[in-house]
DNA sequence: ACTTACTGTTTGTTATAAAGAACACTAACA
DNA sequence: TGTTAGTGTTCTTTATAACAAACAGTAAGT
């Protein structure tokens, strides 16, 4: 849910409730109930706000939606040049694709012990990839 | 501005407002204001409910970069059939692939400052992806 | 004890997001 | 010609997002 996501950043960064709604320019009241899930359907603009003191964005801050279900057994061509059509509709270039190609054989990827600047943005369930977000 | 993304995206549908507004569940009044740009500030509920049936998703439709150029769609569909084939074959997901496009798509990556435990693998040039290494 | 300065919460109240029309404008057709 | 069905646009209203302020709780200081 958004609202862990939002507290579960504003920890780790050390910011109260208060300090937050300070450097986001809303107000504490609203933020506390947006953390406590009791207002889940918060504006982009308010969202945009909070994201940007916590070094996140908001698609980050919503979280992973379910991923479609994937057929295993059979590959539909139809269904991948699909995705493949929307991914180059949104910019996906074939050097890209070969570069997280590769990404994907690699199987180097793991869970971070979490005492470093580098924490995880979000996991795929159907996927043996792991999005991460470096913290400057 | 997300006005023109989401318009871009239903005419490639092939939607007309009404049409997109019936699918998504918003009023159709209330998605033409959106498209206009006459209302910026729109809630995280209603962007979700629009994306759905544009089959994108909200960061997309919040991007700022402009829109791609559409190549030719033959030419494009045979080379990437062959990309997609062999990447399958090499035992790429669907799933894969869509966290891998999100990757992409998300501006949040940015250099290491080289201090912490993680370091750059490598760097294709051919692509706006940095793969990474996390060294435990 | 009594501040002072925080924490996060709960109260009203106001501003506006979002709906539900009614509206104007086409094109197709009887 | 009038009617029907489609397009997208404006109205008007209502539901609620978001605020400001008051509130309770804790810890440190006097």
């Amino acid at each position: 849910m958004i609202g862990e996501r939002i507290k579960s950043l504003r920890e780790k960064k050390g910011y109260s409730i208060t300090k937050l709604a300070d450097l986001a320019g809303v107000s504490k009241s609203y933020l506390s109930y947006i953390e406590r899930n009791m207002q889940n359907n918060p504006s982009l603009q308010v969202m945009a706000k909070i994201a940007a003191p916590l070094d996140s964005n908001i698609e980050y801050l919503l979280g992973e939606e379910p991923l479609p279900k994937i057929h295993e057994d059979e590959i539909l061509d139809d269904e991948w040049r699909l995705i493949i059509k929307n991914a180059v509709d949104e910019g996906m270039s074939k050097g890209d694709f070969q570069a997280l190609k590769d990404l994907i054989r690699s199987n180097m990827w793991k869970e971070s012990k979490g005492e470093t600047s580098v924490y995880f943005n979000e996991k795929k369930k159907t996927s043996n990839i792991i999005i991460l977000h470096i913290d400057n």
